[in-house]
DNA sequence: TGGACGATTGACT
DNA sequence: GTCAATCGTCCAT
């Protein structure tokens, strides 16, 4: 299981080497999953315009600010959870957005709360689709995935996988910066839908951004 | 207290 | 390629 020491680090240093990590959910119990990490985005606080904790400590940001290592969970769009683990030291926000991840193991129980016929790399393909399929809601908020007892904890890789640096996919703010990062080639990475950014974009020009 | 917006997704043309 | 769903959060009043 990765330590809180892990996590205490610049956030760009953890979402790189987050990649290729297992998440274990509910381990010894009957609905116990596991999943390799092939997805994910840095989000840097207050010095980033994307981070909800660009504002501030505000009531839902301040997990972010608080002991690294534990899971910040969010409900967006009125639809879905979005996932992310605390970094940084106790003071300065940063998390890791997780964003997609391939089952190794319970792929039947991911299969039960996914429903219909899902291919097997699009299980936990997307921020939104990988709660639904470990389980994840805003009742996990707050979890502290060091603690050894939480239903969610994070294993260290056995091997380091190749990885591809990005730009962060679905947001308007500081939409340039590298922050993505993804398993090299891997089947269940998510991509934007081509001609998806455009269209935002157009969105956007509505606001006189453009 | 009201209104705008969003770290997305699935369905439809 | 295009669009609607849907509600918590945050800022302005």
């Amino acid at each position: 299981m990765l330590e809180r020491e892990f996590f205490a680090r610049a956030t760009v240093d953890v979402a790189r080497d987050l990649v290729g990590c297992v998440l274990e959910v509910d381990a010894g119990t009957s609905a116990h999953v596991s999943a390799r990490v092939v997805e994910v985005e840095a989000y840097l606080g207050l010095g980033d315009p994307a981070s909800h904790a660009y504002r501030g400590p505000t009531p839902r940001a301040a997990i972010m600010f608080g002991e690294p290592g534990h899971l910040y969970v969010y409900f967006s769009y009125g639809v879905h959870h979005c996932a992310n683990l605390v970094t940084e030291s106790r003071g300065t926000a940063g998390a890791v957005l997780l964003r997609a991840a391939s089952v190794e193991a319970g792929e039947d129980t991911v299969r039960l709360r996914r429903g219909g016929a899902v291919p097997r790399e699009a299980l936990l393909r997307g921020p939104g689709n990988l709660c639904r399929g470990l389980g994840i809601s805003l009742l996990d908020n707050g979890l502290d995935v060091c603690s050894g007892d939480a239903r969610l904890s994070v294993s260290p890789p056995a091997s380091r996988p190749r990885i591809t640096v990005s730009r962060r996919v679905g947001i308007t703010a500081a939409a340039d910066r590298a922050l993505r990062f993804a398993w090299d080639g891997h089947a269940a990475v998510s991509a934007p839908r081509p001609g998806r950014e455009q269209a935002r974009r157009l969105v956007g020009t509505k606001k006189g951004t453009g």
